[in-house]
DNA sequence: CGCTCTCTTGATAGACTTCAATGTTAGTGG
DNA sequence: CCACTAACATTGAAGTCTATCAAGAGAGCG
């Protein structure tokens, strides 16, 4: 187990994956810098998500992570976690399964930031977060906080800081959302959901209603 | 075994998924419509990839599949091969070896899409293509030929046909690349590297030197 | 030959970025 | 309690990249 401070990196690009993390507290996320320095933010995890098991495959970490919040985090070494799913289908499957929905959420990100304007690619960013973290039972979208900087929305959407500035703006003057420093809230998860196209299937919440 | 015309869907997305694709010959793509009818392709695929093991572990497909040019494709029913990674675990492994690899070539989409400009983008999507049928045996750097139409390449990359019309015409003026009617070519691999900003780590090929 | 699809070009408009300055908030230490 | 600082947020102005619209040119095909 390990706290980690806001803004701090915990495992960077190029280096070698030999343990698995578990975002214990906090927001944590992955990231990438391309040259020329600036970043794109590749996703977002909350409590309970374990964001890098593909490292459990690979050899050299393709990006890095960060905590953006002050967080906690546990780390667990990938030669057990190998162990568990030779002994154990179930956790075998269990941890494709997330890898397979981590792939899911890349491509509507993929969709969002190649083919949506700056206010629909926000609007469904939130919605997207709101959705997680109400699935993951650690919030409710009425009571959803997003404590973000307009900086790292802009890296995870590919705009830039002042652009995501207007577009909260625009969002605040539609009643969408409210937002007092750092702190981002839904005001109407309807239209919010509207604005954004907002179509949860590709989160795969409902744990396999198919088969 | 079933021959697919050019232009033609072969899975939809909403549908169950209940087999597994393998492209034998020809260009297929996995895509999403966004209300308003712009597309954005996710990825591509060449003979040997197995585009859809996603499906293995999710009920509902999140998105549609199509060939782009002529196809054969194989559809393997999922039943043989959930029954297969039971047995082995190394056909299990390469399963899930392969759905990580294919979250890291999303992320780099994402990073390219967020944060390249149009011209790097598309110098990245070559390389990239380049580079995976090389190592999928089809053929080399120096005869490397994409066969994608421009709104193609515009619908993969985010930017409108003619933006990539333009922008194409860039790369050949740099005498990066040339490029007949639907059939693109690499002139100066070093170069276009270079403009891309390609680095070829997440596409992760060397098998396991790892570990 | 006419049709369709793709590529190409020009003109114009819009979305978003960059630069630069200012405002706001919260924290720190005297 | 207040000056001082450091992050963030906000605003304006100017500029760039990319989209959209529209029209024409080739190429392939029935």
């Amino acid at each position: 187990m390990k706290s980690i401070g806001d803004k701090r990196d915990f495992i960077r690009e190029g280096s070698r994956s030999t343990e698995a993390c578990l975002v214990l507290e906090g927001v944590a996320c992955r990231y990438k810098i391309v040259p020329g320095g600036r970043r794109q933010i590749l996703s977002f995890h909350f409590s309970g998500d374990l964001p890098d098991l593909q490292g459990l495959h690979l050899g050299v970490m393709d990006h890095s992570m960060a905590a953006l919040t002050p967080a906690r985090l546990a780390f667990v070494p990938h030669e057990p976690l190998l162990a568990a799913t030779q002994l154990s289908p179930s956790i075998a499957g269990a941890i494709t399964r997330s890898l397979t929905i981590d792939g899911a959420i890349f491509r509507e990100w993929i969709t969002c930031i190649g083919r949506r304007t700056a206010i629909e690619r926000i609007a469904h960013l939130l919605c997207e977060c709101a959705s997680r973290t109400e699935a993951l039972g650690l919030t409710t979208i009425a009571k959803f906080i997003l404590a973000l900087t307009q900086a790292e929305i802009g890296d995870a959407t590919g705009l830039s800081n002042v652009h995501v500035n207007r577009t909260l703006q625009d969002l605040r003057r539609r009643k969408l959302i409210s937002n007092n420093n750092k702190a981002l809230a839904i005001l109407d998860w309807e239209g919010l959901q509207e604005v954004a196209e907002f179509d949860p299937t590709y989160l795969h919440l409902k744990p396999e209603a198919a088969q």
